[in-house]
DNA sequence: CGAAGAATTGAATTTCCTCAAAGTTCGTGG
DNA sequence: CCACGAACTTTGAGGAAATTCAATTCTTCG
């Protein structure tokens, strides 16, 4: 078996830590408006602990699930394929995400998604999250816009695959991992990001030597080092340059005052 | 001006035709329970014609708009671009789509929108759709998984230009068009698809002259053929062999049983 | 009929891939 | 604490796919 149940509860309960639920609340509350009990709510919801170890599939392509994954910790792919069996990483998720919320609404669609180091997800019924969409519309709105900045960011996936080269393409998820990774959106020039060449490979649709003698050439021009891991950005303006990477799709999004002027003028 | 107004008023006033947003209304319908009252209230949507001619703009990237996009002829196009000018479609959008309908929810994000060929699209504020979503939950949800079917495309899409060949990601963009054109989802061998080799390079991220070269491939080998904007599909088989095409991301949906079950459970 | 846009073809070049082999790192068990 | 093995990284050489640049032909439309 691939995934070992841990504990079932309520989503606050299973985890010692209940601050593991509030990277998604943090990330929700700062593009909706949403009321304490809505918050209140939210981290009520029931969630079942899986561990799933590193290169492990935990939902697979076309699989029909019954609940939503929220990620504690670790780092997840969303994962596409050929028939001939190449791989295509389509999205990282990272704690505080949710790869497949959209599968409350429709089941099928988000691809297969695959731990990329060791992982810890929780896995919350659909019904839960329907019956909270159900009494509260605003919070309903709030998960279709994560979906939505899910989508703007894959549709950056399209632009970076589709018309980079190789050095590009890995200086582009670099940077937008930095700005995901960091709080409030803030540049973070050194950060965790547990993943091997190969598997960035099959994220910028390169093979893995490619990665590795693009990588070398963005180090020795002194733009960044991955080092076991851990990413170093020595230059973060010389990485955005040559990533070509601009952030607004990861930075302006509806806050709060735009919610309210939408919601007033409704 | 690169767009003319034509007409404001009720969307089905603004067409002569009311079954021009049919297509729509039967998309959703096969994938939600909408009552007929809802569905009427769709109907109702306030709708502002617009002509635009081809390749004009008339979403510009990171633009932030008031209204949402319905197409009710022609050929659409979302585009993305790198800082050096180099064009990316991520998404086509036909009769009876609604391209930036998240931009109620999440106004930037999308990406531009261009008039493939000449082009009309209806203008709907958001602030109509909004009230409605507030009014009717259900429309809200049918909206919201009409945009998880878009991005359940785009992942495909990537998938299509990270991991295949030139031919194989023409032959897999025909494919998808013949079924996204066909009524119910049925494979069309002849359909009007009113592009240039040029765009269709910009969606394939290819050269327009590595374009023609792999359609006179696909034409030699029997598989399909384009002549001024028709496609005939010569061999349906072959040319799903050459695209590794597997329909299940447009059809496999949640149909109103699974609603029902969804609902019933919740 | 003429002009503009689109499609087609050729030749040289570049980027990335494939195949193959070493070198490193890190965890595990002796 | 060290030896071993597995996974990952690095490097080399040759080849394939797609690009670039440039020129020609075909279509369409006023």
């Amino acid at each position: 078996m691939f995934a070992l149940p841990l504990a079932y509860g309520r989503m606050a309960m299973s985890c010692t830590d209940q601050a593991d639920f509030g990277p998604f609340i943090e990330r929700l509350t700062a593009r909706s408006v949403l009321s304490e009990e809505e918050k209140q709510a939210i981290l009520g919801l029931p969630g079942h602990a899986v561990h799933v170890r590193a290169k492990q599939d935990f939902v697979h392509i076309n699989e029909e699930t019954a609940y939503s994954c929220f990620v504690v910790s670790g780092l997840v792919g969303r994962t596409g394929q050929t028939a001939a069996g190449a791989r295509q990483i389509t999205a990282f998720h990272i704690p505080g995400d949710m790869p497949d919320l959209s599968s409350a609404v429709r089941p099928v669609g988000v691809g297969g998604l695959t731990a990329l180091c060791d992982t810890v997800i929780l896995r919350i019924p659909h019904v839960a999250i329907r019956n909270l969409m159900a009494r509260y519309p605003a919070v309903a709105e709030a998960f279709w816009r994560d979906t939505m900045l899910d989508a703007a960011i894959l549709l950056q996936w399209v632009i970076n695959v589709g018309r980079r080269d190789a050095r590009s393409r890995l200086a582009h998820i670099l940077c937008e991992m930095s700005i995901r990774y960091g709080r409030d959106r803030e540049i973070l020039t050194e950060y965790d990001f547990p993943i091997t060449q190969e598997q960035l490979g099959d994220a910028a649709a390169l093979t893995s030597v490619h990665v590795n003698r693009s990588l070398k050439s963005l180090r020795q021009e002194g733009a960044v080092t991955i080092r076991s891991g851990k990413v170093r950005i020595a230059d973060w303006d010389k990485l955005v340059a040559i990533g070509d990477f601009e952030s607004s799709y990861l930075v302006a999004d509806t806050g709060p005052e735009r919610q309210r002027r939408l919601l007033s003028a409704a």
